[in-house]
DNA sequence: GATCCCCAGTCATACGTATTACTCGACCCG
DNA sequence: CGGGTCGAGTAATACGTATGACTGGGGATC
């Protein structure tokens, strides 16, 4: 029970003097020639005074808009994600637009469980990493997908992951190395799809070239297995690629366990370039994903659709960061 | 310009034959004796035919309420706060609540670089590890602090990082640690000065304790250099207690370095215990914090204050977590 | 001096919902 | 058979804002 109300736009108009209309076209800032400087300063002072906010329920009613974006990501516990929000946010506050951030894991049934119930104020959705039949039960609402691969209709900002996957992949082809393992994450996501093709294309069209692949979750312990697992075979890989940093860290784990040195017996590469990349010792070789980038462009083309415009489809390029974790193999 | 405009209650009612008032009573579930149950199923069915869905702003409009509540963090992209949502988000959730998340960091001014200027549709404040007097110009709404000490007059929700950091202090002493090196964050928040008197305390306490402090920001490459400083004097520290796990990422780097062995010739303890911490070989020491444990008491104050009752501010304590990153100091 | 126009505001209304106060018919009871 | 009661639903209203339609008065124009 909230004993104090606010107040409003017509206490405003009465400590001014004026009527809730004068008030309302001064504070939108409508009022060239409908009112005068003078009134339109009283009008200020006295909003000032009191403190007056409007009320955006009220005005969501009457403008039928709300100004607020939902922003839907499988998780905000892993760590790719809020680079994608803080970009998303810088953007939409630079238009006046709030960012109300929805999880949506795999696991959920749907909107259901989600915060997602309660939050039909939304004029449109920024569905990252997604799969892009999630939007079948929004079509009322326009959506633009984030790293979810081409989208049936809706316009897509997406990674270059097939290109980073390639620029790794001869990286490693160009330091001599043929036999690889590509320690791949377990989810049912567009990105992972794609750098499975990507890596196993480019090791297809090399002589000699050979390809294992060990699938596991995105957790340290999970990877770490699946990387015991592809290194314990009789002509063991020379490369492990992992689809992910923290993969990646499962695989320096693995090779510890083995006692094999990374380089030096095993090169071993992440993707993402989050924090953790420069952490690992030694640091990792990866491929740059601009998380932060994604979610700004995003967030500009869901705003261009907003406002009528049909904005084209993107594709952010990934950038090979080599660092220490790679090297020729031993055995030439 | 959205065409097509969603079916309103009065709509349903048209379609049902009944008024709109009926519609709503029926929706809202107050129709105990007041609809025949027959007409209650039609008008159910009715909605269920034209897809309604209550207008958000105008319930809002009429409610005074908009179910929402607003998290503000200094940024999403530390590992560290996504769970801190993920809790507050599930809790809210099972009430009909939905979270706003806005980033607020330590240099932005205020509410109008945010997308905060944006969002008064709100009903109360969870504000986490903030200094409390962000919340002095919001005192018109509830308002709950997590991880930020003592509130002037607020809820607060908290870690026992003060016994956390004794926690460890105690550990590393127990294996006979002495010397200490304090890799302190340079950053304006309770938590970082409650550990630091922790830490001064113990090693006070303590024959021959000495203690050395190194600021640096929480990043790996700072922490390095402060660890590295802390190293290189005369006589050394034998135990680099970290403010952060990613701080203790920098000082293994800074160990490397200098050839040092984590833990045999440096024992190295974090904070947080984040993804990170089992990510690192070896394997780091550190204080575990329940995240997402934090959000979610926090929403529980939050909503019993929205209710009317006074939510009495609670500590969570931090669990000492031991792996393999400490061990006796070599010169006993 | 009458007409027109424009400036500076105000009036009235609609947005879609929830809820209070009311109506109307049927049934029950004496 | 009349009055009371109850069940089932409706009419009316308020929430606070934005905006198109309107008004009144003071020049300017001829």
């Amino acid at each position: 029970m909230p004993a104090i109300s606010r107040p409003t736009s017509k206490d405003v108009a009465q400590e001014a003097g004026v009527s809730q209309s004068t008030v309302s076209l001064v504070l939108g800032g409508k009022w060239s020639g409908r009112v005068s400087p003078a009134t339109a300063r009283s009008v200020r002072d006295a909003a000032e005074r009191l403190g007056y906010r409007p009320n955006q329920a009220a005005r969501n009613l009457r403008l039928g808009t709300t100004r607020t974006v939902l922003l839907m990501v499988p998780t905000l516990s892993a760590p790719f994600f809020g680079p994608v929000y803080t970009g998303a946010a810088r953007v939409a506050a630079r238009h006046g637009f709030g960012v109300v951030v929805s999880t949506w894991p795999d696991d959920a049934e749907g909107p259901a469980d989600s915060p997602f119930g309660s939050e039909e104020a939304i004029d449109g959705i920024l569905a990252s990493s997604m799969p892009v039949d999630v939007l079948g039960r929004f079509r009322e609402t326009p959506a633009v997908m984030l790293d979810s691969g081409p989208g049936g209709g809706v316009p897509t900002v997406d990674f270059g992951v097939a290109d980073g996957m390639r620029a790794i992949a001869g990286h490693l082809a160009g330091l001599g190395h043929r036999r690889f393992g590509h320690v791949a994450a377990a989810v049912d996501q567009w990105t992972f799809r794609a750098r499975a093709e990507a890596l196993a294309a480019v090791v297809a069209g090399l002589p000699g070239g050979a390809l294992a692949r060990g699938a596991c979750a995105i957790d340290v312990a999970s990877a770490k297995d699946a990387a015991l697992r592809l290194l314990s075979g009789p002509r063991p890989p020379t490369a492990l690629v992992c689809d992910d940093d923290l993969i990646a860290a499962g695989a320096y784990k693995a090779a510890r366990a083995l006692g094999l040195d990374v380089p030096a017996d095993l090169s071993v590469t992440g993707f993402d370039d989050v924090l953790l990349a420069t952490a690992l010792e030694p640091e990792l070789t990866t491929v740059r994903l601009p998380a932060e980038e994604l979610g700004a462009q995003g967030m500009t083309a869901l705003l261009g659709l907003l406002e009528g415009r049909r904005p084209a489809s993107r594709v952010l390029p990934g950038e090979l960061v080599v660092r220490a974790s790679t090297a020729a193999p031993r055995s030439g």
